[in-house]
DNA sequence: CGATTATCGATTGTCGACAATCGATTATTA
DNA sequence: TAATAATCGATTGTCGACAATCGATAATCG
């Protein structure tokens, strides 16, 4: 029988990553290979292979000889990281608009409500994950695996600058109506119009994120 | 002084980088680290990391505690790295046209004429060299860092998958006219016609190495 | 005193040894 | 004999030791 339970290295990763991702390792923070092999209860070698895992996804730095850190927030960086979801999140919209079946419909339809009971809801926490699971959603849907790889990391980074944004500035945006066009545009099965209703969120969220930012920055200046 | 010489796993990772996407090692052949240790003269863990990182380039595929082997060649393969390719690049034609100045101009043209004399030209690898050239530099001149890391590693399956088809049944396309609509759009500072000239540029390279590909396996059945 | 060089502690880079797991082959047994 | 279990070689997974490098500080020298 074949086991297939992760790997101390897979693990590391995964532990290192929600750390990350809910903002419990800081922006910037500097991560020590030793350090990090005595908490988790692993080897150096295995830390160093995960954090080299995190590095591919973008969340840590490495500069040789001279040690790891988590990344830092920055506008460009907010800009980078939404425009980039914006282009693969587009594509994935389109092709599920171009596939829509039963299957799809289901999957659309069960996340947006998800989104619309959070909405209503009082949950912050839950209002992050529904976003975060609506998006995701649409990846998966798409039927592209290396798409669905790519977007993995990517929509890691967003969950950390989301939740980021989140805790510093909590917003209260609309997650129904600024959702529904994507939807709408998908269920009517038109690829171009749900290409651009992704972008046009795309632009909406990071609006409302370099605000968010902006705002603190000037209150830690 | 700072010495910024390579690591051995980061050299150890851009050999094995460049016999795949050369075809020197084969779709689907196995990599065992050992083998691969010995071969490159250097200790089993090095090798391990840089296949740890052609892994995250989605060059190679892991089994646990099985084995490495290159990824294999097949149609959903190159359908999934040109769409992927066309939103990348889809997303940084925009950029670039919107932001033209004398650098971009300088650079796009630059690569739009190597293109062109490489077609003139017999030398087959040039015209390769050429073409990948001309869509990394679109890329690289869109002043976006994560997006330019993300398709780094695309664009070497791009280069594993053409030299692959070409190598089996060169191709006779014309590289000028298939390329201009794209330096014309963002030359007249048109992005959203910029992005749709490279999506459809993409398709038409898709087709074509699916037409080649379908006729090698034709032949080899 | 200012600039260059040597030293030192801390951290990463590399390696080989040992343990865990896999897949195939052989042995066992109803 | 066919199905199941034990064995074995090959390969990956994990770890700790040692070497290389970095940045800061102290020492040297004009």
């Amino acid at each position: 029988m074949k086991i297939d339970k992760l790997s101390f290295v897979d693990r590391a990763a995964a532990q290192l990553r929600n750390e990350i991702v809910h903002g419990r390792l800081l922006p910037a923070e500097r991560l020590t290979e030793i350090v990090l092999s005595e908490r988790l209860g692993t080897g150096r070698g295995t830390v160093r292979a995960a954090l080299s895992i995190l590095e591919s996804e973008d969340l840590i730095v490495r500069q040789p000889y001279s040690g790891w850190s988590v990344r830092d927030v920055s506008e460009k960086e907010l800009w980078e990281t939404y425009t980039l979801r914006g282009a693969l999140e587009g594509l994935a919209a389109r092709l599920v608009a171009a596939a829509v079946d039963e299957t799809i419909e289901a999957g659309i339809t069960a996340a947006f409500e998800r989104l619309q009971s959070a909405q209503s809801g009082k949950d912050g926490a839950e209002r992050v994950d529904a976003d975060l699971n609506f998006h995701r959603t649409i990846v998966n849907l798409a039927g592209h695996a290396s798409l669905t790889r790519q977007y993995f990391g990517l929509s890691n980074k967003v969950e950390w600058l989301y939740r980021w944004s989140e805790t510093h500035w909590p917003s209260r945006i609309d997650l129904t109506s600024w959702h529904r066009p994507i939807v709408e545009a998908i269920l009517a099965r038109d690829p171009f119009a749900a290409e651009r209703a992704v972008q046009v969120h795309g632009e909406a969220s990071l609006a409302d994120d370099l605000r968010d930012f902006s705002e603190l920055r000037r209150q830690s200046a």
